[in-house]
This record gives C-alpha cells, sequence and structure tokens, in this order.
RNA sequence: GGCUGGGUGGCAGAAUGGUCAUGCUGCGGACUGCAAAUCCGCCUACGCCGGUUCGAUUCCGGCCUCAGCCUCCA
C-alpha cells in the first residue's frame, strides 16, 4: 500500500485510487514564456516519481499536466521580443519538453495547452454565472469568493483574516475584495477569444479546473503541483470546480493535493521577483542531466532543497561510485532486473527518495565488494531499484570516460605505451611528467595488474 | 497581522521512544614507484526550557529561531 501525504487533510494516509485500476493526476505544468528554471524542474522531477511510483503498483495511470500558453507574462514576453506569442510558446514548451527530458522525466500522457481548451472554461464561467457563483462587471466576470462556503480548506485560510496586512488587488467593481477574475477583456493586439462577455481571454485559474475536468473527469486521485499554489492558484481551482458542479465538498474535485517544496539558493526561495533564477539549461551544458535529477530528489519532495554547486559535484561523486560499482561488474550477466524491498517500501512511504537512495548506495557498495555468485543478485537489484528513480541508465564505461572515442586516441596511446616503458625503465621523472601532460589532456590515467586504463576526465 | 512547514554531526539529509541511517568531506590504514581508482577503519549530532516515561533527538506544552505563502511564481 501507498501512503501519501495529502495537504488537504495534513496528514499521510493510504492511498485509494477511485477507480481501484486506474489512477488519474494532473499536474500544474509551467507558463511557456522562459526556460524552465530548477524549481519547475523540481516539479516535472518530482511528479515524474511520484507516477513512476504509481505505475510500479497500479495497472493503469493517467498522467495529465497541461501547458500554459495564455498569460500576459507571454504577451509582455512577446512584445519585448517582437515576437508573435504562438512562436514564444511553441518555443518555450519545446525547449521545456527536451530539458525535461534530460532530466529523465517521462512525457506525461497528455500535455493540454490551455489554449485549446478555452471553449470549456467558456462553458464553465457559464456554469457559474448561472450558479450565482459568478458576475459580469465592468467587462470583467469575476468569481465571487463568498459563493464557496468551504473556501480556504486547502491553504488554511480564510479571505476575512488575509486582509489585514494583506496586499490583495482592490478593484472598486469587485463585490468582495477577495473575488477574482475569470475572464477578461482584450484589447486588438492581446490575444482574446469570443465569448458571451465579449472577446477576452480567460483568467489564470479557471485553466486548470477546465483541463483537468476535461481530461479526467471528476472526482480525480491527484492534483499535484509547487508548493507556492497551494494560495490562491489551488485554493481558488477548488472554489471554481466546486461552485460550478454544486458539490461544495473539497474533496469532489480532487481527492489529494500533493504539493513539492521549492528550491533555494544561498537560503532565499528562488522567484522572479528576487531574479536569482537558475535554469536548467545551462545546468544540463555542465553536469550530467542524471546527476541534477538525482540531486533534485536528494531531499524529501516536501522539504526546502538547498541547490549548490556542492550539492551537484557530491552528487556526481555518488553516482559515479555507483557507476564504478557496475562497471567493475560488467563481466556479470543477469537475466533480470529486481526493484529491491527496502527501496520500495521507502518510495511507498510518501515517496521517501532519500531514503531510498540511500538503500540504493549500499547495493552499490555490496556490488563493489561481493564475490561474483553474490554480485549477480547485488546487480539485478541496484539496476532495478535505480531505475525506478531514473538513474542509473547509461553506459557505465562511457558514463565513467573509459568509451575510447575521438580523434586524439592514437596520440594518447602512443603516450600511455610511452609512460609505461618509461616505468618499465624506472625513469619515473618522465613517467609522471606524460601523466602530467595527459591530465592536462582531460586524460586520467589508472594503472592495475591487468595494465593501464585511461579515461576522460569528467 | 493571519496561515504553513522546519530547526539533526564540517556539509547534505533520513529514520526512530531504549542498538547502524546514508552520501560527500576530513583523519588513519591497505594497495600503488608516485598517482588515479578501489578496499578497511575512525571522529563529530539531535535549537532552548519544562512535562510524560524506567528511558526522549523521537510524544506533549512553552520559548527562541529560520524559511515560505497572503502579489507573478514550481
Amino acid at each position: 500500500m501507498i501512503q501519501l501525504y495529502n495537504t488537504l487533510t495534513r496528514d499521510k494516509s493510504s492511498f485509494q485510487p477511485v477507480d481501484p485500476d486506474h489512477v488519474k493526476i494532473y499536474a500544474c505544468g509551467p507558463t511557456v514564456y522562459d526556460y524552465a528554471h530548477i524549481g519547475n524542474a523540481r516539479m516535472a522531477v518530482v511528479c515524474d516519481q511520484l507516477v513512476r511510483v504509481l505505475r510500479s503498483y497500479f495497472h493503469h495511470v493517467t498522467y495529465v499536466s497541461n501547458i500554459t500558453d495564455v498569460d500576459d507574462k507571454i504577451i509582455d514576453s512577446a512584445k519585448k521580443k517582437n515576437l508573435k506569442i504562438e512562436q514564444i510558446t511553441a518555443r518555450y514548451t519545446k525547449i521545456y519538453n527536451e530539458d525535461m527530458k534530460c532530466l529523465g522525466v517521462k512525457a506525461p500522457d497528455m500535455q493540454p495547452k490551455a489554449t485549446e481548451y478555452i471553449p470549456n472554461m467558456i462553458a464553465m464561467i457559464s456554469r457559474l454565472i448561472a450558479n450565482n457563483a459568478a458576475y459580469v462587471a465592468n467587462s470583467h466576470v469575476f468569481f465571487h469568493v463568498p459563493a464557496m462556503p468551504n473556501y480556504g480548506s486547502l491553504s488554511g485560510r480564510t479571505g476575512q483574516d488575509q486582509l489585514a496586512g494583506a496586499r490583495v488587488e482592490v478593484m472598486d467593481f469587485k463585490r468582495d475584495p477577495n473575488d477574482f477574475v475569470l475572464w477578461k477583456p482584450s484589447d486588438a493586439d492581446q490575444p482574446g477569444w469570443e465569448s458571451p462577455w465579449g472577446v477576452g481571454r480567460p483568467g489564470w485559474h479557471i485553466e486548470c479546473s477546465a483541463m483537468s475536468e476535461s481530461t479526467l473527469g471528476l472526482p480525480f486521485d491527484i492534483h499535484a503541483g509547487g508548493g507556492d499554489l497551494i494560495f490562491p492558484h489551488h485554493e481558488n481551482e477548488i472554489a471554481q470546480s466546486c461552485c460550478a458542479s454544486g458539490n461544495f465538498a473539497p474533496d469532489s474535485y480532487a481527492k489529494l493535493w500533493f504539493h513539492n517544496g521549492f528550491v533555494m539558493l544561498s537560503g532565499e526561495k528562488m522567484s522572479k521577483s528576487l531574479g536569482n533564477i537558475l535554469l536548467v539549461h545551462d545546468l544540463i551544458e555542465q553536469h550530467p542531466g542524471e546527476a541534477i535529477r538525482m540531486a533534485l530528489l536528494s531531499a524529501h519532495y516536501r522539504q526546502p532543497l538547498n541547490w549548490t554547486q556542492k550539492l551537484l559535484l557530491d552528487t556526481k561523486t555518488s553516482l559515479d561510485r555507483m557507476y564504478r560499482a557496475l562497471e567493475k561488474t560488467a563481466h556479470i550477466l543477469i537475466e533480470k532486473t529486481e526493484i529491491d524491498q527496502k527501496v520500495l517500501d521507502a518510495l511507498y512511504d510518501d515517496i521517501n527518495t532519500p531514503l531510498a537512495l540511500s538503500h540504493i548506495k549500499q547495493l552499490a557498495k555490496s556490488l563493489a565488494t561481493a564475490n561474483d555468485e553474490e554480485a549477480k543478485i547485488f546487480k539485478a537489484k541496484l539496476i532495478g531499484s535505480a531505475n525506478l528513480l531514473g538513474l542509473l541508465e547509461n553506459d557505465p564505461a562511457q558514463w565513467l570516460g573509459f568509451s575510447q572515442e575521438g580523434d586524439k586516441t592514437s596520440i594518447i596511446e602512443q603516450m600511455i605505451k610511452d609512460r609505461d616503458q618509461a616505468r618499465v625503465d624506472k625513469d619515473f621523472a618522465r613517467a609522471d611528467k606524460l601523466r602530467e601532460q595527459l591530465y592536462d589532456m582531460g586524460v586520467v590515467i589508472e594503472d592495475s595488474p591487468s595494465g593501464t586504463k585511461w579515461r576522460y576526465d569528467n
């Protein structure tokens, strides 16, 4: 049985899908107007990990994660770059998917785009107006927060007690200060769609209510996203969807809310307003995606993750040692992989990836020191378990730099021959000098009883 | 002001009412001409004050403190 923490109930309990054979999960995806940052990546990797774990237990899992391709930030960005909206969104959607793939994130089963669901949003807004949960004012449509009796059940805050020191945007034509926009008018130079309220575009929250219901039906099992979306985004989604259906129970929309913690940079939350953004695109230039993924999984998903260069390098070292164990036992053939029970137990306990990783590292250590017979079992378990985390999917020799390609190979091998001869001649000064030269070429020498091996230092 | 979630050894980071997390680093050793890689061993911890208990890092209460949300944000 899989245990999961539910933000809605603030406790951890056994996960039971509505349909025992089919788990339905929706995650709020990125707004595509710029490169994905490491915080976006954490959400994508954590959700990918959740889905991998669910798939190991349930027959059928449908994972939906949207692309927000209509938003004022996109409009601004298009203006600034003098490009069409569609050029911006198509470009960054593609880059997002490519970057996430580098981190071992498998594509969602569906990736709905907000602009493809405008009619669904309009229909939902109409339902809300009909149910007296929304009203038209000043060419806008607003959701009326007091229409939702259970408003605040996800975030633990009521609209009222927020007002004191809060910075809520006050518009004169709102009936309640907490009311928020469902539909707003568009100028000629802004993207707009025909609607019963004139040409306009949707507000931020309605798209997820519309897309999740359209793709998965209600109620679905898990709604995921970054912790900063709890309020107001997810709170407002619940309010909209519940008021549209007339069922005010918050879990009549999504049964379980799964939120990941933030990525911190030097002790501060990475955020657009602070400008301390670290892009995945830049990281993958210099580091293997697998190391970035493992670093993102090195803390429990609900905890904040302090991202540092040291974390990434330490993780890489740790990963290298696991690949060493596999390389050392390359001659051991296994028929099929196997997932270690301890690893599975850790993951089934609210996706405890740090604990799972500690068991995987132990398996690598056991493999490295085992005799050939034991090694077979450890190797099968190491690969099977690591693969469930999206790790150890590369060729060990290649990962470690032993695969000897490149135009300098013959030069390198000649230098190594010369060095070996120098060693035979006990001319260690010459041998060490050759090793220095090789090191400067990015080549590391490893002497062993069976001869000298070399690898590219990476 | 309201609402969340934290405070663990040099760093990262889990579990747990009484025994080991784990990784990286550091130190000692083995191996090696020296390296590299590998192996063996070792050190350092549970924010503060009370309470419950035979026993608390773990449960309860108070305090201090950090981070986040209440504005775009994963």
